[in-house]
DNA sequence: GGCGATGATCATACAAACCGATCATTTCCA
DNA sequence: TGGAAATGATCGGTTTGTATGATCATCGCC
């Protein structure tokens, strides 16, 4: 006897059958023909082997057969799992599932909460997971989406969201004008992220530049970082966004930068057909990047 | 988007090509061309709505969609359902599998030893249950196989196994004479089983034959019953085989009876067709009864 | 003995599966 | 820069399978 040589539809035939009772009315139910349920019964038959019930002839009803039996039961699990896969293809479509989001600090705290606030409002069920991995190089490998401050590897689908102004953040006594001369920098105490990605860029075009800070503490916490120059420990320099809500009060002064460093650039980056969920996220996240833009959030 | 349209050969398609990466390889693997494998998981994308795979175009392989994740997750429940199911099937005609049998104490301590003994044999892994319930009307559901002492209702299927000859056990002091007339029971002192089946049936003939034994006690234990008229309390009328190994010895006497009352007939009993290990089953019960019978053990 | 229900069977129209050949695209290498 | 290699899509044609409606055989029941 050959393999799995059945079909879904032959397999919903022995079940409507076995509950039933007879072919006509599992035919009715499944919306067929009497004749075609019994050709669909023997294919089946002839795909397991032998026969699936018992048919006494004349008006009384068909009996499964214990191969019948066997095969009905696993029959009930595909079923099953077709039509929860049925239910999970309709959910999907709808918006539902799941999304798997790279993010880090700043997206996560300025950009992603009206974000995602809109899109469980639409679908309340739906299955949003956030992970912070900031890596030198960072991989798509699990996620539908990732934010990343830079265009990523060439083969990604990617979307420019805004560019995030350099800003220093220093101590109230340590600079008067709105605008510093970065050569005022060099040898300056200084707090700062970790020295990947973005860090990592200012840090080089501020080599280039002959400025050579002094990084007395580094801490992957934006919020830490502002605390600390509060603190007096030093100055840092930030994308603007990453300061969070600190404007310049009586203990930190916000200033620009002359020449002012290229901004940080954040992408959202993919690869290839995204579902309708992420897809919906990528277009928000695009419309709360435009409102920041817009409203002078991302320049000082 | 229409409901589960699709089928298993898609979905071995999906998987094969998620797995290998790219369809030519699956093809190889399942069988295909890689052009049917491509009409396939076309089907598939119309029936789910979306597609499953990104072709990047040119020597890159594809890579699966968000949705493909998706029906891939159930697909490859509803593949191993098929694989179970199949390698069930293939025990089933190869023996194996399970056999529920409805049997009582005669049969499972006489005949059914060497049958089950065989069946285990041929198939270690084989699942045969036991049911002991000896009821006035036993039912079929739920049983394969049916041992029963009478041919049961007309619409089943049935073989006539054995005729088991009705005997008097005694204590050793009450009769002397190997044949006792039926009449000489009148009033005595007598065990018997519960009056259900061909206990019943025994004591309706005595009446008919105007004899009224006295019951003093019942169980519905056949070694109880022996036990008893070893213990002196009265006699007891039992098919033969219903007394187990018990002969006449100091204790007991075991007679034949004049006029002999009819032997208790034991069917088996089944509805339709039978799996392989039930027919086995059969079949080896059916020689079993014949060597009992030849070999004298169901007459005294 | 006829009625009604059951499932099997047949002929036919239609859809789908599968294959072989071919095509378009893209990467990689010389 | 041009061509070889690998990818998947597409097309035409044959085969296979599916669904239908009509008809038939069987059997219980009144």
């Amino acid at each position: 006897m050959i393999i799995a040589m059945f079909e879904l539809r032959h397999l919903a035939a022995l079940d409507a059958i076995a509950t039933e009772g007879t072919f006509g009315r599992a035919a009715t139910r499944l919306g067929y023909t009497q004749s075609t349920l019994s050709q669909q019964i023997a294919a089946l038959e002839r795909a397991v082997g032998g026969p699936v019930f018992d048919r006494p002839g004349g008006p009384r009803p068909a009996r499964i057969t214990p191969l019948g039996r066997v095969v009905l039961e696993h029959a009930r699990t595909m079923l099953a799992a077709a039509d929860a896969a049925g239910e999970d293809i309709a959910r999907f479509h709808a918006g539902g599932g799941r999304v798997d989001v790279g993010t880090f600090q700043t997206v996560t705290n300025v950009l992603l909460p009206p974000v995602v606030a809109a899109l469980r409002s639409d679908h309340p069920d739906c299955d949003i997971r956030l992970v912070e991995d900031e890596t030198e190089t960072p991989t798509l490998a699990g996620l539908d989406l990732m934010f990343f401050d830079g265009p990523g590897a060439p083969d990604l689908d990617r979307v420019r969201l805004l560019a995030d102004e350099h800003v220093l953040v220093a101590p109230r006594a340590m600079f008067r004008a709105s605008r510093v001369a970065v050569d005022r920098l060099d040898g300056v105490p200084m707090i700062g992220l970790p020295p990947i990605c973005d860090q990592r860029r200012v840090e080089d075009q501020l080599a280039d530049l002959g400025v050579r800070p002094r990084f007395v503490f580094r801490t992957a916490d934006n919020q830490a970082v502002v605390s600390m120059v509060r603190g007096g420990l030093g100055c840092a320099v930030l994308p603007l966004l990453a300061t969070g809500s600190a404007r310049s009060d009586d203990q930190v002064t916000l200033h620009r930068l002359r020449p002012a460093l290229p901004p940080r650039e954040v992408y959202l980056l993919w690869q290839g057909t995204l579902s309708p969920l992420a897809a919906r996220l990528r277009d928000l996240s695009v419309a709360a990047a435009r409102d920041l833009t817009s409203s002078g959030a991302c320049r000082l």
